[in-house]
DNA sequence: TCTGGGGTCCTAGGACCC
DNA sequence: TCTGGGGTCCTAGGACCC
């Protein structure tokens, strides 16, 4: 067992559920298994493409991103389902809570996959023995497939769960580089892309092998920093820990929509730009968040698109908000041209608890005199309108103050 | 029937301050 | 009158991933 458990190294899986979408509903409808199934959105609403297929499905070729009308003429039998969200999202808690019962030490990186650190589970049996474990407790109480990857590191556990699926475990060590990793082609590799790919074929470097072994400036030159990053990855190199806390650290919170046709009509475009205004402050409610930037994402019809962001002086999360200054960055920036997609964001993110504690000094307690507080209100109802402030939660109202707590503050030191 | 919707990280230029 | 260099913030866009 100790050979498993080096002294300063890791040991770190990367567990991958297997078409997960298609395996839920699979699992939640028997009657779908072993047929070919592929998750889609609404063809007619613009939103056809596939998102997930089964196995069945990727036998004639389809593949996920290709549109609903490509994989049907591929695969004429092919069941084509919208996405349950609810059903995906419960079924992955489940499995991170498998995931928790083997060690607290696991990072979700996206609904259906997540890395574990077990290097300091030795009493639990060997990694092999665990990851086993895992993926029959998964197997047996959801009804669902994954493949796990075994590693010393993030890096190698991602690229070793990608090797054999469905259901596969795969151990990748330092030592099996040369001859499971540097063999792949570099688009496989991950963390390169299409463009990536493209501009390392133009330096002759067609496998991960060849990555490893390239001129590090000649890297630099054509990927910046990136380029020693993957350069490290290719040699088996990545230092980044598992962090469990990584998935409360939100930096956006968004939502976009691609519109049945094409639009020029302000109306119409209001409408939608509300809608996902409403979205977005719902989401940051549930997550209790607060935002200090929104952008607005405008897609035109020729599928160019731009971004357009305005930073604020306070914290802000109502629907309304959201959507005057997202209604506000459009005017100033829309083109005229028909309008394809709208997206909202909320950036700069902070925790509510954590904003309105900072701000709890400025709470009526710390005014010296009912007096300062009546001035306070008299000045922010000047600036929000009558009653504004009456119309707040007490925290609401502290947040309220951020623009004027300088001035509260220095009056406050006077007295 | 061409190409959805949710994110993260990085870069680069301009403004502004010292 | 001409003018450096560092640091930070803001904004826009690109690349990538699932």
């Amino acid at each position: 067992m100790s050979k498993w458990y080096p002294k300063n190294g890791r040991v770190i899986f990367h567990v991958d559920m297997n078409s997960f979408f298609a395996s839920v509903e699979m699992a939640f409808d028997p009657s779908l298994k072993g047929k070919p199934l592929a998750i889609a959105g609404n063809p007619e609403e613009r939103r056809g493409i596939v998102v997930t297929s089964s196995y069945e499905a990727r036998k004639y070729g389809v593949k996920t991103t290709m549109p609903v009308g490509e994989a049907r003429r591929l695969c004429p039998d092919l069941i084509v389902m919208s996405p349950t969200f609810e059903r995906y999202r419960t079924a992955s808690k489940e499995m991170f809570k498998i995931l928790a019962d083997v060690t607290p030490i696991v990072q979700p990186v996206s609904i259906d996959e997540g890395y574990m650190d077990i290097t300091d589970c030795e009493a639990q049996g060997t990694p092999p023995e665990l990851a086993r474990y895992i993926q029959e407790r998964i197997h047996h109480e959801l009804d669902l497939p994954c493949s796990i990857g075994i590693a010393p590191n993030k890096f190698l556990a991602k690229m070793a769960s990608d090797m054999k699926k469905p259901m596969g475990i795969t151990i990748l060590r330092k030592r099996d580089l040369a001859k499971k990793l540097w063999p792949l082609p570099v688009e496989e590799m991950h963390g390169i892309g299409e463009k990536t790919a493209g501009k390392l074929h133009h330096l002759q470097i067609k496998t991960v092998g060849e990555l490893a072994a390239a001129s590090p400036l000649e890297l630099k030159r054509i990927l910046g920093i990136n380029g020693e990053r993957l350069q490290n990855k290719a040699n088996g190199i990545d230092t980044k820990p598992v962090d469990p806390e990584a998935v409360h650290e939100f930096k956006s919170i968004g939502t976009s929509t691609t519109l049945p046709h094409d639009t020029t009509d302000e109306t119409e475009i209001r409408k939608v730009l509300r809608r996902l205004a409403a979205k977005v402050e719902q989401r940051m409610k549930n997550k209790q968040v607060l935002s200090r930037n929104v952008q607005v994402m405008i897609r035109y019809y020729d599928r160019k698109t731009v971004t357009r962001s305005r930073q604020l002086q306070d914290y802000m999360y109502t629907a309304d908000d959201i959507f005057n200054i997202a209604l506000q960055q459009f005017e100033a920036h829309w083109t005229q041209e028909p309008v394809r997609l709208l997206g909202v964001t909320a950036q700069d993110l902070a925790d509510k608890e954590e904003v309105t504690q900072q701000l709890n000094i400025f709470n009526y307690e710390s005014y010296a005199s009912k007096e300062k507080l009546y001035d306070a209100i008299e000045k922010i109802n000047k600036k929000y309108g009558n009653d504004t402030f009456k119309s707040l939660s007490s925290s609401e109202q502290g947040q309220v103050t951020t623009s004027f707590q300088k001035d509260f503050l220095d009056d406050y030191k006077k007295e």
